[in-house]
RNA sequence: GGGCUUGUAGUCCAGUGGUCAUGACGUCGCUCUCACACAGCGAAGAUCGCCGGUUCGAAUCCGGCCAGGCCCA
């Protein structure tokens, strides 16, 4: 008979859709943090196999006793959220009114968050949606600007002129998460510079730059260097005069082995104009037009660029050109060659925290281990502090004002927050009681909310702030931004570890082992998924290999998912078919003491997997006792003796099956909801199986599998021969086996009504052979 | 370019020193046996990325190389 496997999904998700599973009171707690998602579009693979994830180890935890937090919250501030806005319903928010472009977002959000939500519970996710933040909301607002406040106050957040990246294009700082590289052939341009008496050349792919030119550079290290230390180098077509310097930057073998320096034509001229305090020359105006004063006054970047490399020809200046192909950081929107210049940004300050932040990092348990090495690579390669302003209009507004007439910075007062700066009154300066007061405008990135997700959480569940969560689940690709960030707010706010274990996830890929995109329209949706095979299906291909690696979507996981899901509701079927017979509850069948100890041995593995959140494992172990044993050999054994057995037989085999089969429903519980709770009330229980608890072990050895493993063998020995002669359309009559030690009359006779074989004769020898005899 | 990581039958995955390398999907045989043909039983199919080293013995440890992924430059 066909399953309707949607039908039954449905039914307990709309079972399921009203309850909650939140229990948080008491002691033994179990938390995780999880992570709020970007509201930016629609769901996808990744949502699916990482919620999967943390669902089914919150389902084992709460079987095992524990008191699961279980929170959940939805990223919708930042850039990626004003993106979605905007094309998905066509408007520019930079365009519009603050206020109304605001609200614009929250609502989209809001009504995106709503169908997640339903997505979410149709999954068996069983996390707190009830409770669940947004983070573009007051209460997040009054925790992340606490936090704000209080590394002002501290000193650790301060203010200062600091490199922008700009494109010229859309118009719009940009942050490095959004830059790409691209190979891009380009021309190297060989110039002269002459000093009084001497020259040097130097190599550069920006000519257009040398009216911002500063300095020239070269590495302490070159030869030359002793001849021309110290000298001044005069500008050409600009006039003016440079001053030589050295910097182990510098690469002796590339172009000349010679620069110029200019603000700013990349970000190493920054680093260079930071490092050696040079002059601040802009010549580029935010719209890529060269403002110069200059010849090339007015012009694009290239066609300024094609200009000054005629002019510089002219002059004689130029030595060569060569075509390269260099890698040049573009916008990732828009392909334009991003332009660097200085503003002033905010910064949280961690420069100096690098040892202590890797210490931290050591104390976090992470799964698995290696991530962490990832985690200290990116502390050990840090090299500038935090900049955490962004000057769009959705994220949590920095909450500070500036004097006009004395310039000091005007922090809110804690009693203000949550407040945004843009919408609140003027207030007087308290320093000098000046009216002339401006608002900031900047807000924060993003990471500045999610870094503080622990403490949002136990604000939200009245906890202390400081609390040690459990464990984080983060994809593998952010441990550099949230678990980073994350490690650091903690450390900073209460020096502690934020969570106990990182739990780290790999991507979903399509079939073909490559990354969805819509541009490669390889997308495939989770719903669609759900649809056709089922959330239970679905979530058994989350488990199908390590959390932690990157996982195709494979059709032949989602069809074996399905398959495992009929298996179980047609094996249940025959078990809550058996007669209940009379039983005095002591285990005389050898089959049943065997299934009995087959099953203490799985449980003590999975229970070990599922801990160490090694779920695929657990699932394998799982199916091999479900399918192998107690299908496979198991259930056909029983079928001879729920016939012809008496009435205590069959009452031993109905209990000894039925505790069985629940056990091992209570194991597959955490992974495939729905068919578990539908399979235990086929057994006539009218509880929910997410209520129960994790079976108990067997006292160790009180059933040892391993005194009826020769009788598997000769079964299994007896199949094989007799599908060869069926296959070979041989006639047999019997079998003769061989084996070390011939079974006693109970289990031949096992033996021989399970495969329906009568005629099989034993004779002692070595090992275990089978074969037919006419 | 650097760091981390992965590379096992047509496909996906398990296995981290030792009998003929696990399981699944697919393929092929046989069987519609009273839970399940969305099934059962069985078969074929792998020089365990390549090269070298350590070892009595390596898919498993070490080094190099090649290819994919992620992060960073």
């Amino acid at each position: 008979m066909d399953m309707d496997i949607k039908g039954m999904e449905e039914k307990w998700a709309g079972t399921w859709k009203n309850r909650s599973f939140s229990r948080v009171h008491g002691k033994d707690i179990f938390s995780i943090d999880t992570p709020p998602p970007t509201i930016s579009g629609d769901l996808h693979m990744g949502h699916a196999f990482s919620y999967s994830h943390q669902d089914i180890v919150a389902r084992y935890m709460r079987m095992k006793g524990k008191n699961v937090l279980y929170p959940f919250g939805f990223d919708n501030n930042g850039l990626a959220t004003e993106r979605y806005v905007e094309k998905a319903l066509k408007v520019n928010l930079m365009s519009m009114e603050l206020g109304a472009s605001l609200k614009i977002c929250t609502d989209k959000s809001l009504e995106t968050i709503e169908n997640m939500i339903v997505f979410f519970k149709r999954m068996g996710f069983t996390a707190d949606f009830d409770k669940s933040y947004i983070t573009y909301s007051r209460e997040v607002w009054k925790t992340v600007q606490e936090s704000f406040l209080e590394l002002y106050g501290r000193g650790i957040a301060y203010r200062q002129d600091g490199m922008t990246v700009w494109c010229p294009t859309c118009r719009t700082a940009i942050s490095q998460i959004e830059m790409v590289d691209r190979t891009l052939g380009s021309e190297f341009v060989y110039l002269r510079f002459h000093s009084d008496d001497s020259f040097i050349d130097i190599a550069t792919t920006r000519p257009e730059m040398i009216g911002a030119c500063v300095a020239l550079a070269i590495n302490p290290e070159d030869p030359r260097m002793k001849d021309l230390e110290g000298k001044e180098f005069h500008i050409p077509i600009y006039g003016g005069k440079v001053k030589l310097i050295t910097d182990s930057r510098v690469k002796i073998d590339k172009g000349t082995g010679a620069e110029m320096i200019c603000t700013f034509g990349d970000q190493e001229d920054y680093d260079m104009w930071k490092t050696h305090g040079l002059e601040l020359k802009t010549i580029v105006d935010r719209k890529g037009i060269m403002r110069e004063n200059g010849p090339l006054e007015g012009l694009r970047i290239n066609e300024a660029r094609k200009k000054i490399r005629e002019l510089l020809k002219n002059e004689g200046f130029v030595l060569k050109t060569e075509s390269i192909q260099h890698s040049v950081n573009v916008h990732e929107r828009c392909d334009t060659p991003v332009e660097v210049s200085v503003s002033t940004q905010w910064y949280a300050r961690y420069m100096d925290l690098k040892e202590k932040l890797i210490e931290q990092g050591r104390k976090v348990q992470w799964h698995p281990d290696f991530m962490r090495i990832r985690y200290e690579n990116w502390v050990n390669g840090l090299k500038w502090d935090w900049c955490i302003s962004r000057q769009r209009i959705l994220g949590i507004p920095i909450p500070v004002w500036y004097c006009r007439s004395c310039n000091r910075i005007i922090p809110a007062e804690k009693s203000e927050i949550p407040v945004d700066p843009r919408f609140a009154d003027k207030k007087a300066c308290p320093h000098c009681g000046s009216g002339d007061v401006e608002p900031e405008r900047d807000v924060m990135d993003t990471w500045f909310t999610s870094s503080l997700s622990p403490t949002i959480v136990n604000n939200i569940y009245g906890f202390d702030r400081d609390t040690t969560m459990n464990a984080r689940f983060q994809a593998h690709e952010i441990i550099s931004t949230w678990a980073f960030t994350t490690i650091y707010k903690s450390y900073i706010h209460y020096g502690k570890i934020p969570w106990n274990d990182a739990v780290i996830s790999g991507n979903v890929f399509d079939s073909k082992g490559e990354k969805m995109s819509k541009s490669k329209g390889n997308v495939v949706l989770p719903t669609d998924i759900v649809e056709k095979y089922g959330a239970d299906s679905l979530r058994l291909w989350c488990v199908s290999s390590s959390i932690h690696e990157d996982t195709p979507l494979r059709e032949q996981e989602l069809t074996r998912g399905r398959r495992t899901i009929i298996k179980i509701y047609n094996a249940i079927k025959l078990v809550s078919s058996m007669e209940n017979g009379k039983w005095d509850g002591t285990v005389k069948l050898p089959f049943n003491r065997w299934i009995l100890g087959e099953f203490s041995e799985a449980l003590k593995k999975v229970e070990t997997a599922y801990e160490r959140y090694d779920l695929a494992r657990a699932r394998t172990e799982i199916d091999n006792l479900f399918w192998k044993h107690f299908c496979d050999n198991y259930l056909e054994m029983t079928k001879y003796y729920t016939q012809n057995g008496d009435d205590s037989v069959k009452g031993e085999i109905h209990a000894v099956a039925a505790k069985v089969a629940e056990g091992i429903l209570r194991m597959y519980a955490p992974i495939i909801p729905f068919m578990a709770e539908e399979a235990h009330h086929m057994l006539g229980e009218d509880t929910s199986i997410h209520d129960q608890l994790w079976p108990v072990k067997d006292e160790p050895g009180k059933y040892d599998p391993g005194e009826f493993a020769s009788a598997i063998q000769i079964i299994d020995g007896i199949r094989a021969e007799r599908s060869k002669m069926k296959s070979s359309r041989t006639p047999y009559s019997g079998f003769n086996i061989t084996c070390h030690e011939i079974p006693g009359k109970e289990v031949v006779d096992i033996i021989k009504n399970t495969l329906r074989e009568h005629n099989l004769a034993f004779t002692e020898g070595e090992g275990i052979a089978v074969q037919a005899f006419i």
